[in-house]
DNA sequence: GCGGGTGGTCGAAGCGCTTCGACAATGGTG
DNA sequence: CACCATTGTCGAAGCGCTTCGACCACCCGC
């Protein structure tokens, strides 16, 4: 038996209902001011019978924060969609958890858009996904009046509050791994060209940490572009083998090409793992469902989208929080990864 | 050279820059009340040069209407990711154009959750995606005092507002596609067999417009779940060549099998199309990047996401527009398709 | 040339909430 | 026992916007 439902239920029906002043309501929402038990009481019991629901547009204009935050969707859709809907949905269930909703943004709303959600006092603060190297929206995000969190690093965090995996650490990972089981000809297949010509972090930085642990370890390392569709996933995974014939271990940085590796490796005479070990980097969901299930560095979306509320929200209360958060990949073994065969 | 940021523009501050009352500005913006052009232009300068955006939670006390509108995300994630982001973006995209914005909201908020955002006033109405046919959420958007539209259709749609795609038409629409190519054994591949016994509308839906279309058409047909990973795909369609051995017809709903069924009849022994005629209901973009390219009804997420929000947009605006919205399928012949071989 | 539109502008009253200062009524302290 | 902190509550002043009624010029028609 739901209560009756009037047309709008104020804070002034509460107070009235419960003998108080309106401002008393208030302070036993917000717990600012003491308010005795017996008061409490009574104002709780008010507004759960009337069914009240503070107005959020009163509420944002007298206090200043709207409780809301905006995230900004990718630029363009070359992300992962798994991943992207697991980040939204870590990023809204974070908000929640702050007592905070979430407005969604698309892209090519662009700076402006921005500007309007913030300056507008729509929203307390701003997350930005997929951030790429040299994003327009950069420049935005520094001179707002907002405070604001990005997913993903620009070329220049200067100033800014980035989360990310730490993909330089994720790539050298792999390479450490590889080595480790006594492997000395090691190849990455990253994202598509576009993806690097475009200029996105996380696969340069892949790819850097990959070369890095590469000349460090002292083996032979290539790291190579791959489309994501079978036939080029073919071509250059053939042009691999032929060029590097003493490639023993592969990293895979490509969702979308990783079940397509796995099923071309065999018919190119190498068996996983006892020709060939593969490292996946990539969510966990996607290394469990292949044959044989793949080693994997996890993308860790879940994590990563509440670190990123939390720390918009460590802005929102007070001094500035670390600049810059890595979040140390973590290394699975399953088994597509083996000792070099001699 | 931006202007001068100072901490917050007020429509106080336009008026005193531009020599006019508060009320004149806001009729400027609002166009609700005649204003000379001289005066427009004026104003029009110091809200440019002052950088005044209007701020949103006093504009929606003062009007009661926030311009935002909830999406409700789908319950669970049996949808195709794909065509989620686009309605996504449709709607997104839509609310934009209605000058709204989009607070989603994941379903796991519940029922409460709704009333929560409706009540406070922080949304002007709700669009709700992927109903299901017994949705706990369709009795609260009933008793809601906003607005909403659902898309997808409850197993009660009465009092309530629905877009889709006719799925029971676009069953049938396959069905006569194939008879009319001379095939007299056809078969509906469709979803996993948990989306039926959840009871998802559309997978429903089109299982009876294909069966309803058999028996019109008096050929023989069966329709079959089918999950989504290629082992399974591959028994589900073994099994049904073997006992249905004179289907020459497959209408396929289910994104993520459709790749599998293609990649597997050839090795089944059926060339696609000179022995098996294929026809997915799945967006364009899965149908043209099979090879052969899929014969299909297509799935047009973004018309649905923007009848969607136009719906929304009409009840807020004034009579209630109709109950429900079916979009007609529109089938794409490609090069899946052929007349059956005798 | 006078009454009645009508176009253009203003002032003020809210919208529903938060928050600040004020003020009783306590209770502990010297 | 007078004094001062505390604790709990209230009233009122905004927050920045929309909107309503009022008002003043006009211009038109008769």
């Amino acid at each position: 038996m739901t209560a009756k439902r009037p047309d709008l239920v104020t804070i002034a029906d509460v107070a009235q209902h419960a003998g108080v002043a309106v401002s008393t309501v208030s302070y036993v929402l917000s717990a600012k001011r003491a308010i005795s038990a017996a008061t409490r009481e009574r104002v709780l019991a008010s507004i759960a019978t009337l069914g009240f629901q503070p107005n959020a547009g009163a509420r944002a204009l007298a206090s200043r924060r709207a409780n809301v935050i905006a995230l900004v969707l990718p630029l363009r859709t070359g992300m992962h969609l798994p991943i992207l809907m697991q980040l939204m949905t870590a990023v809204v269930t974070g908000a929640r958890g702050h007592d905070h909703d979430v407005l969604i943004m698309t892209a090519d709303e662009g700076p402006d858009g921005l500007r309007r959600v913030a300056d507008s006092s729509m929203v307390d603060g701003v997350v930005v996904m997929d951030v790429e190297l040299s994003d327009p929206r950069v420049p935005v995000l520094r001179e707002l009046r907002r405070p604001s969190v990005l997913i993903g690093f620009p070329a220049d965090p200067s100033g800014l509050t980035c989360v990310d995996l730490d993909f330089h650490r994720a790539g050298a990972r792999c390479v450490e791994e590889l080595v480790a089981l006594g492997h000395r000809g090691v190849a990455l297949l990253g994202a598509p060209a576009v993806v690097y010509t475009r200029g996105t972090g996380f696969a340069h930085r892949t790819r850097t940490g990959f070369l890095a642990a590469v000349e460090k370890a002292e083996v032979s390392g290539v790291a190579w572009p791959c489309e994501e569709d079978q036939v080029s996933v073919a071509t250059t995974l053939r042009d691999l083998l032929r060029r590097h014939p003493n490639t023993t271990g592969i990293v895979v940085h490509n969702e979308a090409a990783v079940d397509h590796v796995m099923r071309l490796l065999p018919s190119l005479g190498r068996r996983v793992p006892r020709d060939m070990s593969v490292i996946a980097i990539c969510p966990d969901q996607v290394a469990e469902r292949t044959r044989p299930a793949l080693s994997s560095v996890s993308i860790p979306a879940d994590e990563i989208g509440k670190q990123a509320v939390a720390l918009l929200m460590a802005k929102l209360a007070g001094p500035p929080p670390p600049a810059a958060t890595l979040l140390t990949p973590v290394l699975t073994v399953r088994s597509s990864t083996d000792r070099r065969q001699r």
